[in-house]
This record gives C-alpha cells, sequence and structure tokens, in this order.
DNA sequence: CCATCCATGTGCATTATTTCACAATGCTAA
DNA sequence: TTAGCATTGTGAAATAATGCACATGGATGG
C-alpha cells in the first residue's frame, strides 16, 4: 500500500516475531506498546521495529504508542495470517505426526486437511486427529478438492525431490520442506527450508569458538 | 586460523548447508567438485562458496576444484561436528519423541542421553530409544555425570523461559529452542530459535503477494 | 489556545553481505 | 619446458540491512 517496493526479507521474518509477544500481551496488560519495549522483548533495536513497520504503513501514534490490539491485526493483515490455509504433509513418521498434532498450528490458523504416505503398511491408518493416512496417488485429487496451498514434506531426504515435483504438479504453491536436503521448485512454486541439524551446526561452532576462547560476531 | 577475525554468520550456516550434497556426493561420482557445481546444489552462487571456504583456509587447488573428501573434512572440523556432543531434551510430547528418535541426529553426531519432562505421568516412562523420561529435578546431576553441553527445549512456550534458566544454571552451554518464544540467557549460554509458524508466516506471506500479482524480494 | 512532552516515522551514515571480475596458479599435453 | 586451460582465491564494487539522531506531530495540562 505505502512503499512495498522494497521490502527487506528479514523484516518479514521479524513481522512474524512481533506477533508473539503481542499475542501474549493481549490478554492482560496495557493496551499500548513502545517500539522500545516490543523491541525489548523480541531482542531487537527499537529502530528496526518502527523501520520494520512503517514499510506498511502508520501505525503508531507519536508520542504514545502502538495500539497491541490494532497492532497485531495489522501485522496479521500484512502476513495474510488472518485468514485459515489448508495444509497437506507428506512423510507420515515420527516428525508428520508430530506436526499434524501441534495445536500450535490450528491455533494459528494453518489447518492440515490431508496427511500422505507412500508405506503401504501406513496408509489407511487414522490418526489421533482424525484425518487418514492417504496413498500418494490421491495428491491431485486431493489438493483440488480441499483447495490445499501449502504442502509440507517430513519424508527422508530421497523422497524430498520426488514428492516436492508431484505436490507442485498437483497445483500446490508452496512448501515446507523438513529433509535436509535442498529442493528444487518450478518457479511457480515457493519453498521454505526448515533444518535442524543446521541450527545445531551453527550452536556447536560457536561453542567450540567459545571454549577456544575466541570471540566472533 | 587463517583469518577468522571476523566471520558472517549467514558463512557458519551456509557450511553446514554444502555438507549436506557433499556427503551424498562421497557414495560415488567424481572425487573432484567446483564452486560452481556445489553453488548449483545449493542455490548460491559459486563466489559465495568460494569466498566462505577462503575465510578458512586454501582446500581447493585452483583449475581443478576440491576434492570432495577432504573439503568435507574440512567443513566439519570448522563446525566441530567432527566430534560427538552429549544433547539432552526437555519436553517430551510429540515433536520431543519425534526428534529424539530421529536418525539424523545420531547419524551426525548429536546423542541424547537424557530426556526431561515435568509431567508426573510420563517420568520414568520409558522410550523406543531405550532413554528413560526423567523428572526435571535430576538436572543438575544428570548434566554434570553424562558431560551434556547441549539442551534442547520442546516445551510449552509458558514453560520455556524457566526451562532455559535450569539448563544454563545446570551447566548446560548452548540451547536449541523450538519453543515459539524469545528464551533469554545468561552470557554463558548461546541459544538458537527453531519457529515452524515463522517459516509458514514467510510462506503466506509471499503466496499473498503472488496472488495479488506483487513481486517483492 | 498554546507550550511541553514523548514516542513515532524517517533521511542518512554505517555496517554487513554479496557479487563481480580478474590475477594467480596448479594441472595437462605437446 | 612451456603454452594453454580451467578454476581457485580475492580486492574492490555493488547491494542490502541496520542503527543513529532528529524532525514531526498527536496528546495533555495549564
Amino acid at each position: 500500500m505505502t512503499k512495498e517496493s522494497k521490502i527487506p526479507n528479514p523484516t518479514i521474518e521479524r513481522l512474524a516475531f512481533y506477533s508473539r509477544p503481542l499475542e501474549a500481551l493481549l490478554k492482560g496488560g496495557p493496551p499500548v506498546i513502545s517500539s522500545e519495549k516490543l523491541a525489548g522483548l523480541c531482542g531487537v533495536n527499537p529502530a528496526q521495529v518502527r523501520k520494520d513497520l512503517a514499510y506498511f504503513g502508520e501505525f503508531g501514534v507519536r508520542g504514545v504508542g502502538y495500539e497491541i490490539r490494532d497492532l497485531l491485526k495489522e501485522i496479521k493483515g500484512i502476513l495474510a495470517t488472518d485468514r485459515e490455509w489448508a495444509l497437506c504433509i507428506v512423510g507420515m513418521g515420527n516428525l508428520g505426526i508430530s506436526l499434524v498434532e501441534n495445536e500450535n498450528f490450528k491455533k494459528r490458523g494453518y489447518l492440515f486437511v490431508a496427511t500422505f504416505d507412500s508405506d503401504a503398511r501406513k496408509i489407511g491408518r487414522q490418526l489421533p486427529c482424525g484425518l487418514t493416512i492417504e496413498p500418494e496417488r490421491k495428491f491431485g485429487e486431493l489438493v483440488r478438492e480441499l483447495g490445499i496451498e501449502i504442502g509440507v514434506i517430513t519424508t527422508p531426504s530421497r523422497a524430498a525431490q520426488r514428492v516436492t515435483e508431484i505436490l507442485s504438479d498437483a497445483g500446490v504453491k508452496a512448501i515446507l520442506n523438513f529433509a535436509p536436503i535442498q529442493v528444487r521448485t518450478p518457479e511457480s512454486c515457493i519453498v521454505e527450508n526448515v533444518d535442524f541439524s543446521v541450527k545445531l551446526e551453527n550452536l556447536v561452532y560457536h561453542l567450540e569458538r567459545l571454549y577456544k576462547g575466541k570471540r566472533s560476531a
């Protein structure tokens, strides 16, 4: 609306970040928050908070701060988390199941509406959440019928690329990939990767430096 | 060793990233890879690959490329993933269990050696991997006995800060936090956060822009 | 109605990161 | 032994992101 020409990617990530404490603050406490307070809660610089928000409009009142309820609504509007999204998930191992059963997703409007696996022994099994594990050949049909826009991949690495292709062929527009491999998608499909081990490797790198007394970053 | 003065954090993350395809390439194919090929596999710029590596030494041969086996060994040395690390995990819900049972961690030398929960009904339960769920009061004792350096938090948000403090008091030096909340630690303890919803929110933001025909970043 | 206060919104300097472009250099083959 | 080739390693330019510092402008109280 305002100057959405060139919005830094980190800004988008931080918006999601800001919404966490805001949600908590809704339930009690003052109805207004300053950029300084919010920044403190998120571990960032106050100017950063103001600049991030300013990309999308003027949500604050000078001399006062930001109305928490309004700000949250604005952020959700920006991120498009003010609506529900239909997800499917492929690969119903432990991780897949833990995601499907996770209440945080549902609470935020991310609804798993179909689960898939290639293992014949799993197909047809009913999950606690009520969904049944479907065979992969049903992708196309179910994606269309249920209006699935986002696919989550929790298969082993070796299956991830194949699954990505089947998903994007079926019309899925975005993929959240938990397999520790870089999957390729056509232009029409965007990907985010979540790789726990990368985070751990980050940690141990810094740990090791600490032990050696080398400070870096 | 070479010029470790000021290494960008993204570089560290990418090193972990590079190691994924390298591991796969070890099992077959030519023994040498060029920065261009590796970059292609990881979706980055070739110069980036070379520069990232150059922070730590000269691992390639001009006109030839990088010996895959050697390069992988170097990267593992840099990241300190050439040794085993003892982890504990707190919060044995679905997610916690899926992490403990995850083979990827073990394969990379991240060994869960203790699991904790505050729920009396879970304490004492034995997991498929052989570990028993311990009560939180045993933190101090077990962290010391088992040489635990890294703690993983998979509790609900409301417990995350408390658990962080108990962990760092017990002597844990690094924390991987899966709770969608920013935890504060003393200087002596470093944190990495993994927040799936943030990734999803990123995706839906971009999805929404796509639908509206607005290209950004 | 005006002066003061305070936190926002923002231009600009700074810092960080990426990418280019090319010199350096080991290999290969004649 | 030398020329040619291919790919690294790297200074310097370009791009991106952050943080400062202050002008701006609502709110409040006299």
